[in-house]
Formats: C-alpha cells, sequence, structure tokens
DNA sequence: ACCTGAACACCGTTCAAGT
DNA sequence: ACCTGAACACCGTTCAAGT
C-alpha cells in the first residue's frame, strides 16, 4: 500500500509533461547538458520509462522545438508587411526565452509540424498581401531563419552555451587591446557601438536594434520588389 | 628494429596533420561521428595522443573551423559592393565542400581567430568604400551568417546529416499530398518552384539562386543606405 | 502484458603505471 | 621525461529477465 502511494505521487507520465520538463531543463542548463537520463531523473522516472512516450532522443528535441514554436502570436490581421514583421518580432522573443532554440533548430535536417505550419502562414500572409508565389518562394529563402525570429550573430558575445542568455546584460563591448591590434576594424566597429554618444542602451550592441535593422533592411526590400511586380523569369 | 621502422613509417603526429584528417573524416562521413577515438584510429594512432597537439575536442573543431575558413579567396580589389559580393560566394564555395562546417561555427560560442580575421577584412573592405563606422557596424550584424557563406534554409531537404549534400541533385520538390493537403501555402511555393517554365535548373529549388537573391537584396539596401547617408542616430 | 535493471557499445578525458 | 593502457564518468538504446 504504500508502495502503490508512492508510485501514484506523481503525475503519470506523457509525452506533453516529458517534453515540458526537457524544455524547462534546457532553458535552464542548456541543450547540451540534457540527457534522457537527467531529464528521467527530474522527472523522477527511471530512463527508460521516456521510451514509452517518445521514440528516440531525436524525436524528443523535435517535440521540444514543437512546444517552442507553438509559443510564438499568432498571425495579426492588416497589411502583409506590418502583420510579419510583428510575427517575427514575436518569434524572436519567443527564441530568446529558449536560447537553446535556434540551434536545435537548425541542426534538424527536416522541419517539425510546427515549423512548417508556421512557414505555411507567413507565406499564407504573404499570397494574402498580393504577392506571386514566384516572389512569395523566394522571399521565404531570402528570410532563412530570420523569418523565425533568430540569426546568427557572429560576434556575439552574449551567446554562452548553456546560460540562459538574455537575462546577463553585456559588459562594455570594447575588445581586448591584443584583439584590438590584430582586428582594428572590428575594434573600431566595437568602439563605435559603445561609445555612441546619444545611444540610450548604454554600452555593448542593443541586440534589439540589429535584429530590427536587418530585419527592416530586407522588408523594405521586399516591399520594392513587391511593388515593382518583381518576376524571376530572366531578370536578374 | 622492425618495431622501430614500423613507428617511423607514418608521418609524424602534428597539429596540422590532426586538422586535415579531422576535416577530412567530418567532409565523409559527418561531424557527428566525428570522435577523438576514431580521428586517432584513422590516424593509426592512440587516442591520448592526440591531447599532445589539441587540449580537447573544443579546440579540434575550433582548428577545423580556421582550416575550412582559410580557404576562402582572399579579397579582391574593385569596389566594395563587388568586391564584399565575390568573396561571400566564394565562402559559399567552401561552405559546401564542408557542409558540417556552418552548424559548427553558429554552436561555437566565441569566434575563433581565422573567423576574426575573415570578418575584420569584411569591414575593412566596407570602411574603404566610404561606410561610416556606425553604418558598417550594422551592417555586418545585418549580414549575419551570410557574410560567411550560409543561411539556414529552414526548409532545405538537400541538407542531410552526415552527407555531403552538395553532391547529390534534388528529387523533384513536390511535397507528399499530406503534407500539401496540411500546408497548402508550402505547396504552391514548391510548386511554382519545380513547374517554372523556362527554369534550366529543373525541378527543386536552385540554391545559387535563392543565396544570390537573398544577398542582392540586402547589398542593394545597404548601398541604398550608404548612398544616402544613413545614420542611426535617432534616425530609424 | 507490462515494466525495468543490467548490459552493450559507445563517448571525452584523467591518471597512474609503464618505458 | 615521455607515452599510453586502463579506468572513470558519462552517453543513447537494446534486451532479457523480472513482475
Amino acid at each position: 500500500m504504500p508502495k502503490q502511494a508512492e508510485k501514484v505521487r506523481r503525475a503519470p507520465l506523457s509525452r506533453d509533461r516529458i517534453l515540458r520538463a526537457a524544455v524547462a531543463l534546457a532553458d535552464e542548463t542548456g541543450i547540451e547538458s540534457l540527457s534522457m537520463r537527467n531529464l528521467a531523473q527530474d522527472l523522477g522516472v527511471v530512463p527508460m520509462a521516456l521510451y514509452k512516450h517518445v521514440a528516440n532522443k531525436d524525436e524528443l528535441v523535435d517535440g521540444m522545438i514543437d512546444v517552442v514554436v507553438a509559443e510564438i502570436d499568432p498571425p495579426e490581421a492588416g497589411d502583409w508587411k506590418h502583420a510579419i514583421r510583428r510575427r517575427i518580432l514575436s518569434a524572436r522573443q519567443v527564441l530568446l526565452r529558449h536560447p537553446w532554440a535556434a540551434l536545435a533548430i537548425e541542426s534538424r535536417n527536416t522541419a517539425t509540424p510546427a515549423v512548417l505550419a508556421y512557414l505555411d502562414s507567413t507565406v499564407e500572409a504573404l499570397r494574402a498581401g498580393g504577392f506571386s508565389t514566384d516572389l512569395a518562394h523566394h522571399v521565404m529563402h531570402a528570410m532563412g531563419s530570420r523569418v523565425l525570429g533568430f540569426s546568427q550573430e557572429l560576434f556575439d558575445t552574449s551567446r554562452q552555451a548553456g546560460r540562459s542568455g538574455a537575462t546577463v546584460p553585456e559588459p562594455p563591448a570594447d575588445l581586448p587591446p591584443e584583439m584590438a591590434a590584430r582586428f582594428p576594424n572590428l575594434a573600431a566597429i566595437a568602439t563605435a557601438a559603445s561609445h555612441d554618444g546619444d545611444s540610450v542602451v548604454g554600452p555593448g550592441c542593443d541586440d534589439q536594434f540589429e535584429f530590427e535593422f536587418a530585419l527592416d533592411l530586407l522588408l523594405d526590400g521586399i516591399e520594392r520588389l513587391h511593388r515593382d511586380g518583381w518576376t524571376s523569369h530572366r531578370t536578374l
């Protein structure tokens, strides 16, 4: 009887409960330290119990991605540019909450159903805005991962493995002296960002600004192509 | 004496020889099946021998990235737009030869020296073209990983883990029927690409076209900002 | 029939014992 | 002093033995 009671104490395992626990664990400790074994331990369960609900670790990660993508706001009504811009910025907020997700999405070789649904509704917004399927197609490629709210920042000091990066503000972004000597041009743009006179955000790059800068650069270019009736047939 | 001879038969280990073997192994079998142990076996050496030349696996991968980045053509002379465009397309060719490299670069939390040098020379080209450090800075962020020749193709069917993707041409890209029903807009753009009347490339997406489409969209937008004397101070 | 512990085939890396 | 085999602390997953 006490044995029975102990067993019943925990909510029964379910795919959903496993995925939620996995997302929480990856958020806290980073995805590289998420293992079937310590996920099971977190759930108070023997490792093999997970395999009743997920086929293997790859399928677990797929499920985790779907949980994250489901957090993105549904599309708004209104003109295509505004709707897509808002949705992408929402996606960005979601991915900031789950720093492991961008890399996880990229490392899958096939998109998950939730990602496909997200992409589909984005194409839908373009077509509703009068885009030809031709232009919509190229636009989707051009947006790349940015459509899902992330871009790989090649010199992003904040993307520390594991840590839930968004929380800790950047320290002053000046390059250490020996780096500045080797890479004078990087030093110049880093310094420009740090000591930008009327910048309210303080030292370091304002990631939100950079993201919106790139996003609007793309959206403005796309709008121009759309307005001009761009076609891929023998044009470029 | 024969023992001695056997030992001498293989070229002596060196960091360079290790890195080259690791790149070759990753190119052939994918980076997920690259281990210290089977790299050592490839080199006819005991695993621990590698640790004389690389501190650990992370440093090995950093070294591999530097080998790849070194294959990118040096910058050409000429106007900034042409020079940067050519260099990025060269980077793309290099990354196509090493399909594992893009993800490896992204998953590092700090850029390697060779990557920094590459970025630095790109900034140099912008500044030589008359860009303010301010604009050059935002431009680098906007280019994101595209500056290194890759973009994450979220619905790229060719990015199979392991296989050296560039070799095998795409099969017809129509979505399977049950996918087409669930994601009608994706089906529409996929079909548009497949059955594009005067397309020479045949079925499927022409990845090179898509990459250049996005690259030129960005470069044209950047040129426009540059020409108009764009500044971040209270503009956006 | 269901569940699960032990086992298998791997990892990266430490360390002490061998030369 | 150098090199390296065995060992350690992990993996994901299989499988047969237990209930």
